[in-house]
DNA sequence: AACGTAGCGGAGGGATGCCTCCGCTTGCAA
DNA sequence: TTGCAAGCGGAGGCATCCCTCCGCTACGTT
């Protein structure tokens, strides 16, 4: 299974005898840290070293590079579609708002992923698929109730937020700020409940 | 000359033998390609090989990395400066406007200057120091009559517009529409003549 | 306690990048 | 035309990374 997966599937591919978990475990959160750190290209010898792992047992959890993203990544996205479910009571916009705060709060800590979403791999098409799955009626049902500017595509959002979370910040406020401002381009020039500023 | 550097300063290092000079502008254009291509850590043996120039030539043209950067954005970041000086007799917002614009356009091919602007080198220091002269009394100016949002900083924009540049669009027309979102979000709340939405 | 095997580590070969050094080439001044 | 310094190219040493392979270790089972 190398390519198409969902939930269940990653998780069955957690290894059972105790070492080999907690080496998989240990590289699956070097690999956070190196990829957050470096981008993309984070250098793998890097992350075994950072694991205290030999490399020969990062290649033998994750025969290519593109497996350890897979086991990086997947997780989060499919709570990036339970966070959507959870908010679908909440007013439109405030469901909008919630799902691209916590859309930024995740890919911040992984610029990995927004770097390599508009790559053309099978499972990042599939990552790209859920999450539009997820985000899409969000915006969808904030147009449709005159809460945000209906000139704007979905896509015309991730790309804006993901553009947000790819520059480092002086400290966390001023992501909270400059996300803000986004949102608040995002939003109908009328539509009302201004919150705070 | 390897760390401060002005205008003139850079026109200066311009090398007179007529093949030199073929050799040096080669290499300032393929590394702008290269830069713009893989980002700032884009390898120095493809600039000389796109250059159809020996790797000995591109070390004696620019000795570090850094002097190659330098020749690559001091004259764009002059021209910044020039810009905000030219826009000085628009009206507040769309002075900023076209700035911020104008700021967007320029990095967009050129992602490696965004990624290393906040990096910690003399050089960058020095451009963003110039790049602040020219556009924090926009925002400021803008901001005393009341058409951007007050509780914004010129740091804060810069950031996301530098993220703006940082992710590709499918087309220039979406780059421009997730521009507009940013910039009606730094627009202030009340302020009128709303253009095209 | 003993054993079979899943799992481990890291040596090492190949690729690529950085940068230096030095013998050859060539533009241009006289 | 000639001479020579400025300029050129690329071989090669060192570092890092990718990935494979294989002998050793130790987990969990019986």
């Amino acid at each position: 299974m190398t390519s198409s997966g969902s939930a269940s599937a990653n998780l069955a591919r957690r290894p059972k005898r105790a070492d080999a978990r907690r080496n998989y475990e240990a590289l699956v959160s070097a690999a956070q840290e190196v990829f957050a750190e470096h981008g993309a290209a984070g250098s793998l010898e890097e992350v075994a070293r950072r694991a205290g792992v030999g490399i020969g047992t990062l290649y033998r959890h994750f025969p290519t590079r593109r497996d350890l993203f897979e086991s990086l990544y997947l997780d989060e996205v499919e709570a990036l579609g339970r966070t959507a479910a959870e908010l679908a009571d909440q007013p439109p916009w405030e469901a909008l708002a919630g799902w691209l705060r916590r859309f930024v709060e995740y890919t911040v800590t992984k610029r990995a992923l927004a770097e390599e979403l508009s790559h053309d791999s099978e499972f990042f098409r599939n990552c790209r698929t859920e999450i539009y799955t997820a985000g899409e009626p969000l915006l969808a049902r904030a147009q449709a109730a005159g809460v945000a500017r209906a000139d704007v595509s979905f896509d015309d959002t991730v790309r804006l937020l993901s553009g947000i979370t790819k520059v480092q910040y002086a400290d966390p406020g001023q992501l909270d700020r400059v996300l803000g401002i986004a949102l608040d381009g995002l939003r109908a020039p009328g539509s009302a409940d201004n919150p705070d500023r």
